[in-house]
DNA sequence: AAACTTAGTGTAAAAAATACACTTACTAAA
DNA sequence: TTTAGTAAGTGTATTTTTTACACTAAGTTT
């Protein structure tokens, strides 16, 4: 029957960070090629998939999470719906939709979510919708797949609005740390140097970030306090 | 054939502010009856519809705005995706889904938009997807149809958010206006009173709020500067 | 013991937010 | 034409928040 409604194609593409000590990184993945394009190196992508029967919006995000990392109780944020046609009708893009998707002229809408992790705590490896999975430094990203490349662009400007706000990001640190890594991970995230001494009596104030009597160990230096982070 | 993935309907839902000076206000529409329920008072939602082939998300929403008020080039703003699968399986809904939609059962994805509008501009007729529409004081707003209580709720925290932040909120007012009528509008969004001296020093900061060499007029006191606003 | 490295700390100045009360300009009623 | 009523319009002092800034302490390595 036809209809003037659109047969419409939802997915959910999930942005996430993850962070090294040092730099911020994002999980690629190498989407699978057309045999076709078996040849060609693979393009990368966001993780996403298309929501399944009965499934929710954030269950299928917790999906994708899970399945490329094996983690469950992540923090996950929905930040944006990305709905225009002209998304998924890029040359580039038409061989690895006719491959994989059952309509491949279908209107795609995704919903984007962004989620923190602990880059230590992921073993990147193939899933049903990747060949391969990699972990990619935030200046370094390549043209990916579709709008991915505008995703991550708004996703990472929702990450800075939250972490200006100091409500997230303790996510991407391991369960102890020290107040000098909170500050590496801001200035990176925020791509900017803050001050020592102001930083950490903000941080200070929250009540989300709990001191330790323990002190760093294995450091060739003066050992830093540990803390911790308990999400209220 | 039959596929993991779901035949998922998508609509846009639309929250339209609207400001008479003393209330801030939600345009509303009455559902159509299925015909076994024409006796039954119609129940209300808020605009929305499901997107068309080959129509963008912001197309959609501003689609719907127009239909419902001839107007266009309004402020718009996407805030959040709603798609737990249980938003649609209310008992209540059933009815109108059998009666209106190709596939009643589908799971049906929402994006949702919030608009600001100059109740004056509008003048509230029936259209395609709505038997009749009107104006509702937001303190009184009833049951609605689906999650739509849900959502007109996140529209309204949104809101609220960008008014603390200054940079919305002059769409809802005349063209020309004075300070205590933007104080009025902010009391009403923000639900709580606002000191009438430190708010137009705030004002006056802004640039996009322009002083006019005009006052008020009709009004049986002092009248007022009025002002115009000039989006950056 | 000396050199190296990062941890850890306080204060003063500037900027932003808050609290607060009287005079002015106009209309309507006496 | 005076009086009463109504909302407009205005400045300052106080508190809070934000910013700028430099040295000592605790550990490790040579």
């Amino acid at each position: 029957m036809e209809s003037r409604y659109a047969k419409i194609n939802v997915s959910v593409d999930n942005v996430i960070f993850g962070w090294d000590g040092e730099h911020l990184n994002i999980l690629l993945i190498e989407q699978k090629r057309a045999p076709k394009n078996v040849h060609l190196s693979p393009r990368l992508a966001i993780p996403g998939d298309l929501v399944l029967v009965e499934e929710g919006l954030d269950d299928a995000a917790n999906r994708i999470l899970k399945e490329l990392t094996k983690l469950e109780g992540i923090y996950l944020r929905q930040f944006e719906a990305f709905g225009d046609p002209s998304r998924v009708k890029e040359e580039k893009d038409q061989d690895w939709l006719k491959a994989f998707r059952e309509d491949p002229d279908a209107h795609v809408i995704t919903v984007a979510y962004f989620s923190l992790v602990r880059m230590d705590l992921v073993n990147p490896e193939a899933s049903s919708f990747a060949s391969n999975t990699l972990w990619v430094e935030m200046h370094n990203i390549p043209d990916l797949a579709f709008d991915h490349n505008r995703i991550i662009d708004k996703a990472l400007r929702r990450l800075r609005q939250n972490v200006e706000q100091k409500s997230i990001g303790f996510e991407l640190l391991p369960e102890k740390f020290t107040l000098t890594q909170i500050q590496s991970l801001y200035e990176a995230i925020l791509d900017k140097k803050l001050d020592k001494r102001n930083f950490r009596k903000s941080i200070k104030k929250l009540d989300t970030i709990i001191p330790l009597n323990e002190k760093q160990v294995g450091v060739t230096h003066k050992p830093g306090q540990l803390f911790e982070y308990k999400p209220s």
